[in-house]
DNA sequence: GCAAAGATTTGCT
DNA sequence: GCAAATCTTTGCC
């Protein structure tokens, strides 16, 4: 797996999407098969967080392959990278979507517990009504999008610069077994407004079409045939 | 030092 | 369709 994360992104990319992401081990362990990613890749990707060099936060960037990078997007959902390329080479892949497959009910109590956190102080109202809509969520829906992954997965800055290929860590990548590679679909990254041409249209985005766990911005509305 | 914006999600108008 | 929630990082004065 680390060998396929040190070459290039896209190559890696298509290699993530249908393997799992796993927490734990025993009765509480969580995993998830992976169908939605995002590439970013070098400096001079002005949609990257590395666009502004080695910094602090985005330091594993720059390290080797096969590491989380994890940082915190709008002050509230923690995000997972799984750091691409060689050492030195700034790139990495956002998990954005996943499909629960192990320890559902763990997924769904950590997304409990942060969306309670995050709506307790509007009242105990907010808090009976987000209960509700993260209770009675279908599983597929668990983490549809890259700030729910990290509810899902409990995930944050102490996953920061953890080795995911190695099967001791908390926090892992596993290679599906036997499976052959899903068919792969492409488009523009999301939520990157921010950045100006050619980089802001680059089909970087990469997903299992017809995956019922798909983000917002990868399902796809069925076209209506003409009459 | 401070101001601004962000690789998001949710709920209300 | 739009704004709020929330806090770290970055950039400018």
């Amino acid at each position: 797996m680390r060998g396929i994360l040190g070459g290039d992104t896209e190559t890696a990319a298509r290699h993530v999407l249908g393997a799992f992401l796993v927490r734990g081990t025993g009765p509480e362990a969580r995993a998830a098969r992976i169908v939605e990613v995002e590439a970013y890749v070098g400096e001079d990707d002005l949609a990257s967080h590395a666009r502004f060099g080695r910094t602090w936060r985005n330091a594993v960037m720059f390290g080797p392959p096969g590491v989380a990078y994890v940082y915190l997007v709008y002050g509230m959902y923690h995000c997972l990278n799984v750091v691409t390329e060689p050492a030195e080479q700034p790139a990495a892949l956002l998990i954005r979507a996943v499909e629960p497959v192990l320890g559902v009910d763990s997924m769904r109590a950590a997304r409990i517990d942060r969306a309670v956190r995050r709506v307790r102080r509007r009242g105990e109202e907010a808090v009976e009504r987000a209960r509700r809509a993260v209770g009675t969520m279908p599983a597929e829906r668990l983490a549809c999008g890259p700030g729910l992954v990290g509810d899902a997965f409990s995930i944050d800055a102490a996953d920061d610069g953890l080795d995911l290929c190695d099967e001791a860590s908390s926090l892992r990548l596993e290679l599906a077994a036997g499976a052959g590679p899903p068919p792969v679909q492409a488009g523009p990254r999301i939520g990157i407004d921010y950045a100006p041409e050619p980089w802001r249209s680059r089909p970087w985005r990469f997903f299992v079409p017809g995956s019922p766990s798909l983000s917002a911005g990868s399902r796809r509305v069925p076209r209506q045939e003409a009459p």
